[in-house]
DNA sequence: AGACCGACTAACAATAAGCT
DNA sequence: AGCTTATTGTTAGTCGGTCT
């Protein structure tokens, strides 16, 4: 699009560099489109020397106004944030804006997969049906489409032989003592010999009375094999004539009972008490749509407007109701006793060639139960690099990201990713919302978009950012971005300015989004806590000295050990280092959860430690003590070990990590106390 | 209470391998 | 070559537990 509208602006073609990291030679062509064949033509090949080592150039030159630079930028540095794999530059007369990579990491392959039957319209499936190879509908569907195998095929071909030859209206076999098929059956047949002609009606009746219901192609059939098997064995021909007209005699017997066989239909469905004269008015009504000659073949469509004439004019004339769910009830039980027609689909071709027949393929396919799309034809930017890709545009003091595993609407397969940057050199107002579909920014009519009306949507006061009214864009120094990648994103308009409010869609962005908010609503809230601690901590360190200083005038004692006290005061973990003669270590615990602490020592002898808490490992004539005790909130542990006298003075001091920096206080003095 | 998540199973499509 | 059969991978559905 971007060549043909150079091409068209300035007539200019397009240049392309091109060069492969194992040709020493890079490629250039000058290539333009051919507007009426839609192909691209190269006007231009030689081989040229070229400073970069391997990559692609394309130069185009166009025509436009730049009045709209601020969105340009902003669609650069966009472009930028969910492509952390490439390095954007961006040069004009004044300006320069440059990102570099964030990670070398290329982008997941994806891989082609055929369109699923739930995606495609009716158009393409036009398109589809002239191209392919395959005869059968079947074959087709299998063939074209993935996640389309047998069985799936099978319940699509079905769903379009309802709607396309619609279902055979069956009736229940005449009871044994009314004047059964037989006897019509052998006044249909004349000329064929009294036994053959005998034999031939009870080998009809036999194969009928087999089955519960019975609809018309069942007499055909049941007719056709009586007539072959009496064919070879009396060897008289039972020709198409003679077999026409016994199935319209069978036929005519089997549908004879039609009202009473109704009724009983009617009234399986209808649960609730109906007036019996009612019920006996529809069944009337009802059978007199279905013609005593016909193959009673209705679609689901037809069906229902028998049923809703023969309900209206039961209605009016025995003054009883027949409501919508009642209505409906008997449609289905109807529709349930009519007989799938075994007549083959049409061939592929002939469904290609006539648009109505098509659209009932379709409808078929959408109707049918299709599990969902393979999803590895998506390539996530993954949220590692939806955070890599906003530090590297963003100056903010924190990220999160998140990727939702992919779901599905209509037949497409779609992942969608959230990423949130807050603070640091962002602005305190309204918080920026970046979307991009596809990886690519979507810059215009951002109040029309499924994401601003998600995230205006989500109570963000949960995730401690502030959120005037309630409702609408959150404030603070805050960046959202969302990515909605998929095979097919439903845009609201052909500009391709914003996503669609799809509800699948709309309901996965919400949740990346609040994945993505609540690792940032930790982040707040620890980062206010420990504000506030250290708001706590200066306070005291300003007071306790002079308190101290006062307490050992008065009293006239030494000066009080003020870290020690402090750290209880702010409730944190004390580690104390007291070495006499044996070392001793304690962790004492002020803080109101449980402390794991590890503790490391490294001592040029080899200790002696009693308990089995702490383990020692030699490496290099080091001795390497590690105790990870866990003390309970206010408890204290303390662990003990000797050190051979002539090991001197331990220079040896306590490292401790699993402890957060600010809650830890290490007090080694003593060690100095005890050994002055 | 409801949504969400992970573990598990069954079903099915896609594919490869084998057979007629 | 065309069909059937085994294998593999994916998904839907279910259950129980956890979080908001």
């Amino acid at each position: 699009a971007a060549v043909l509208y150079a091409q068209l602006t300035s007539g200019k073609p397009a240049k392309i560099t091109s060069r492969t990291q194992s040709s020493d030679q890079a490629q250039y062509f000058e290539l333009i489109v051919d507007t009426d064949t839609n192909e691209p033509e190269i006007s231009a090949e030689q081989a040229t020397e070229w400073d970069r080592p391997h990559g692609t150039r394309i130069e185009l030159e166009m025509e436009a106004n730049m009045r709209a630079r601020q969105q340009l930028h902003e669609y650069i540095r966009n472009t930028a944030v969910v492509n952390p794999h490439a390095r954007v530059e961006l040069r004009e007369p004044e300006t320069h804006l440059k990102y570099a990579r964030a990670t070398d990491q290329l982008p997941a392959e994806t891989e082609e997969i055929r369109p699923h039957p739930h995606g495609v319209e009716l158009g393409t499936l036009i398109k589809m049906a002239e191209e392919t190879d395959s005869y059968s509908v079947s074959g087709f569907l299998q063939g074209e489409f993935t996640r389309v195998g047998q069985k799936t095929a099978e319940s699509i071909v079905d769903g379009f032989r309802d709607r396309h030859y619609g279902r055979a209206m069956s009736w229940r076999p005449p009871a044994d003592h009314d004047p059964g098929v037989a006897p019509a059956v052998e006044e249909a047949v004349a000329n064929k010999g009294a036994e053959a002609t005998a034999d031939f009606a009870e080998r009809v009746t036999d194969q009928l009375g087999e089955s519960e219901r019975i609809a018309h192609h069942h007499v055909e059939a049941a007719v056709e094999a009586a007539g072959d098997a009496v064919q070879t064995e009396y060897g008289t021909t039972f020709g198409a004539t003679v077999r026409e007209n016994a199935v319209a005699a069978a036929w005519e017997r089997v549908t004879a009972e039609r009202e009473s066989d109704l009724y009983v239909l009617i009234d399986a469905a209808t649960t609730t008490r109906k007036d019996d004269a009612a019920i006996q008015g529809l069944a009337e009504r009802l059978a007199a749509k279905f013609d005593p000659g016909d193959r009673h073949r209705v679609t689901h469509g037809r069906l229902q407007e028998y049923l809703d004439r023969a309900a209206d004019m039961t209605e009016d004339r025995d003054d009883a109701t027949f409501g919508d769910t009642a209505r409906e009830n008997v449609l289905e039980e109807l529709w349930g006793a009519a007989d799938r027609v075994p007549d083959d689909p049409p061939q592929v071709r002939a469904i290609a060639e006539d648009r109505d027949t098509a659209s009932e393929l379709l409808e078929a396919m959408r109707a049918a139960d299709v599990i969902a799309p393979p999803t590895n034809c998506l390539a996530p930017i993954t949220d590692e690099l939806v955070e890599a890709g906003l530090q590297k545009v963003y100056d903010a003091d924190f990220y999160a990201a998140a990727t939702r595993d992919a779901a599905v609407h209509g037949g497409d397969p779609f992942i969608v990713e959230a990423g949130i940057a807050y603070g640091g050199e962002l602005e305190e107002r309204t918080a920026d919302v970046l979307r991009f579909a596809n990886r690519v920014p979507l810059v215009y009519q951002r109040g029309a978009c499924a994401t601003t009306d998600v995230i205006k949507g989500i109570g963000w006061r949960n995730y401690e950012l502030d959120q005037p009214g309630g409702s609408g864009l959150p404030t603070g120094p805050a960046v959202v971005m969302v990515h909605v990648a998929s095979t097919n994103v439903p845009f609201t308009s052909e500009s391709k300015d914003a996503i669609a409010n799809v509800p699948e869609i709309e309901h996965e962005i919400e949740l990346a989004v609040r994945e993505a908010a609540r690792e940032l609503k930790s982040y707040l809230k620890e980062r206010r806590s420990r504000q506030q601690r250290r708001q706590k901590q200066d306070k005291l360190a300003t007071i306790l000295p002079a308190m101290a200083e006062k307490l050992a005038a008065v009293t006239g004692r030494g000066e009080l050990d003020i870290d020690a006290t402090l750290g209880r005061i702010m409730g944190d973990v004390l580690v104390t280092r007291e070495q006499n003669g044996s070392v001793r270590l304690t962790v004492e615990n002020n803080a109101d959860t449980n402390a794991e602490p590890e503790l490391t020592e490294i001592v040029a002898a080899e200790p002696t430690v009693e308990t089995d808490a702490a383990t020692v490992v030699e490496m290099d004539d080091e001795w390497f003590i590690r105790w990870a005790p866990t003390v309970g909130p206010g408890e204290r542990a303390t662990l003990t070990y000797d050190l051979p006298t002539d090991a001197g003075d331990g220079a040896a001091t306590v490292s401790v990590e699993g402890i957060d920096e600010q809650q830890l206080t290490i007090d080694t003095e003593r060690e100095t106390d005890t050994t002055r």
